[in-house]
Parts: structure tokens; sequence; C-alpha cells
DNA sequence: CCAGGACGCAACGGTTGCGTTCCGGCGCTC
DNA sequence: GAGCGCCGGAACGCAACCGTTGCGTCCTGG
């Protein structure tokens, strides 16, 4: 009986608040302010912030990244950090993700939420494309997909999240082949 | 004239307090009652939170980061890795810092004086190390600094601040190995 | 046509934090 | 031993937000 339009402009309206402001200091009466709806509406659909901005950030989270399976490590890699990185410069995702990550360190629900609906699926998303490359001998046996995951996602994080320097085609090629040559001989120490 | 044992008290508890709730809810009357300080004692020595935070940030950050020089590229990035993993994994640390990067994407002061305190330095770092490395040989001459440091920094900085997974001696070192290995033919596209 | 429910709006009392002011106490230095 | 300046503490007026409530309106289904 909810009316469907304005559960879609609280939604929005968080999401764009979470990114102002962060969680931290995100209140209840600024998104509905920024909704154009009461504070009413809002508690007839959650009982709290932390349950509202979980329940409405892990529906947003889920519908993301897809299974590359192009092929070729090198094509399966690319895909991959490409849509990672087109992602992580969204105006929106930017600012939210290092937030909730920042966030997570200190509230456990919060930590759960984002690892069900980011870390696992990466690393699925991790095994599955170094699972495949092991199988069709690009990579070694031994590979770490766990020190992949890492290895594919950390500089790409820390450069757009972090460091937030710009990002070109030709950076993100070296970065691919680099990552390539990191895991040939990344495995188990000599 | 200020009493050196007061500021330092509100030193320790501006980070304490950092750490538990963030800056967006970092207040001063927490901080004052933390320290057990008179409010009144904060406001003679800085004029606001965002100035107080910032200075004593700084203050703190810029003592540390050496530069490593063990005379080969894979003992100074053992070194580097080594010592930017025990300063992530520090308690207070690994709170502090997600936090404000996070925040620094919404304020511009703040990105810039941790730009100054820390991306600047961690630069400098990369670029002697892997400077150094090119005149031994141990890495081809077009080696570029900028993708080294994320490829260092990234990977440590992901596992530690972000998916918060432990780290020990084993991963550090293949991880290392696989930074070796990525920058040997991490150069120019081909 | 009517009942019911979701809506916005405004207001409630209570809490928290801001930045400022004034106080009396304490420990310097001269 | 007088005076100065920092100290903690308390209170100030102001603003924001909390979660709840009551009001009147509008839409919808029966």
């Amino acid at each position: 009986m909810l009316r469907g339009d304005i559960t879609a402009a609280i939604r929005n309206a968080v999401m764009n608040e979470l990114a102002e402001v962060g969680y931290g200091r995100l209140s209840i009466e600024a998104v509905a302010r920024r909704a154009g709806v009461g504070k009413t509406a809002i508690y007839r659909r959650w009982s709290n912030k932390l349950e509202m901005v979980l329940e409405i950030v892990s529906a947003v989270a889920e519908r993301s990244v897809p299974m590359p399976d192009t092929g070729s490590f090198a094509g399966d890699l690319q895909l991959l950090m490409f849509i990672v990185s087109k992602a992580l410069q969204h105006r929106i995702a930017s600012q939210i993700i290092p937030d909730l990550m920042a966030e997570a360190a200190r509230n456990p629900k919060i930590a759960e939420t984002l690892q069900r609906a980011l870390r696992t699926h990466q690393l699925a998303v991790g095994e599955k494309i170094v699972g495949q490359a092991v199988t069709r001998g690009e990579l070694p046996a031994g590979t770490n997909a766990d020190l992949a995951v890492d290895l594919m996602l950390g500089p790409l994080y820390w450069r757009l999240a972090v460091s937030r320097t710009p990002i070109d085609d030709d950076y993100l090629e070296n970065l691919s082949h680099a990552v390539i040559g990191a895991l040939r001989q990344g495995g188990p120490a000599t």
C-alpha cells in the first residue's frame, strides 16, 4: 500500500545524502527534506537510520559486477578492471563506498552487509577468472586467488578512491599487464 | 604559556575520538570530556574542529615512513611493505586513515592536508626506490613510478583497510614477489 | 459514496553540540 | 606576596535532529 514513487524518492535521497555528508552525518530529517517527503513516510518504511541505509545500499549493490568470460585471462582481466574502474568513477559510488568502508570499521552490521554485498561476490569473480586461466594454462597451478583479487582490485581502488588520481585507458592497460606479470610469478615464494 | 601536558592530553583524545566515532561525528565536547579538560582549553588552542583535526593529524603523520635503502629492490620493497603494513595494522591508524580518506572526498582542506602529509611523501619514496632499482638494472628503464606506487601500496591498503583480512609474513612475501614480477613486465604496453 | 490508509506538515519534549562568557582556583614570575 | 594567565566548570542562546503524535487532504477499493 506504500506508494512506490515515494519509496523511490527516498531511496534516491538517501544515496545522494550519503554521498554528500556521509553515514555519520546522515539525518532522517535531511533525507525527508531532500526527498520532498514527510519524516513519517520514512519511519513507516524503516525503523531507524542503520536499517534504512543497509537495506537501500545493499539493494543497489546487489545488481552489479558481472562475471567476465572472454576466453582469455588478459581479456577477462581488462574487462573486469574496466567495469570496476567505471563503477568507482561514478560520482555517487566513489563517495559512498569509501565512506561505508570506513564506517564498517566501527559498525559490525555495516561490515557484514558490505562483506556480503561486495567482497564475497568479488572473491567469487576472482576465483572464477583465475580458475579458468589456470585450466587454460595461462597461470601456474598454485596461483592464489586471494592474492589475485588483491592485486586486481587493490591498485584500482587505491588510485580511484584513495589518491583520486584520474585514470586513462593507457594506465588501465599498463596495470592489467602488470597484474598478469605479477600473477605469472607470484606463486609460492621461491 | 599554554600547558604542554594539557595540549598532549587533547591531542591524544582527538586521535582516539577520531578512531572511535570518525571525523563526521567528532565533537569538541566529547574531546574535552575524554581529555579531562575544559572546552575553553581547546578553543584557546584552535579556533574550530577542522583546524584542530588537521593540525593534530598532520603533526602525527609527518613523522613516519622512512626511505628504505637496503641495496636491492626486493629488499627495499619488502621493507617498505613491512613498515606500511605495520602502520596500517595499528589500531588507531587503521580507523583514522580510511575515515579521513573518505572525508577528504567531500572536504578539499582535508584532501589537501592528506595529500601533503601522505601521498606526496609516498610518491617520493616510490620514485626513489624505483629509480635506484632502474640504475641497478633490476627494473627496465621505462618503469612508471606512479604505477609502481599503486602496485606496492594498493593491495596492502585494500587488504588491511578495506577488506580487513589479516596478513601474515608469507602473504607479504608473496605480494612483494608478485609486485616485482609486475614491474618487470609492466612497462609500456607491448 | 464511504472507509481506510498513506500522505505532508507542524509541533511536541528531549538531547546534543556549537562557540562564548564568566567564575573562582591554582601556580607561575617578579 | 601581588598580579597575571591558564585552568576546569558551569551556564548561556542557538541550532539541529531525534522519534512520536495529531491534523487535514487525497487517493483508492469495495
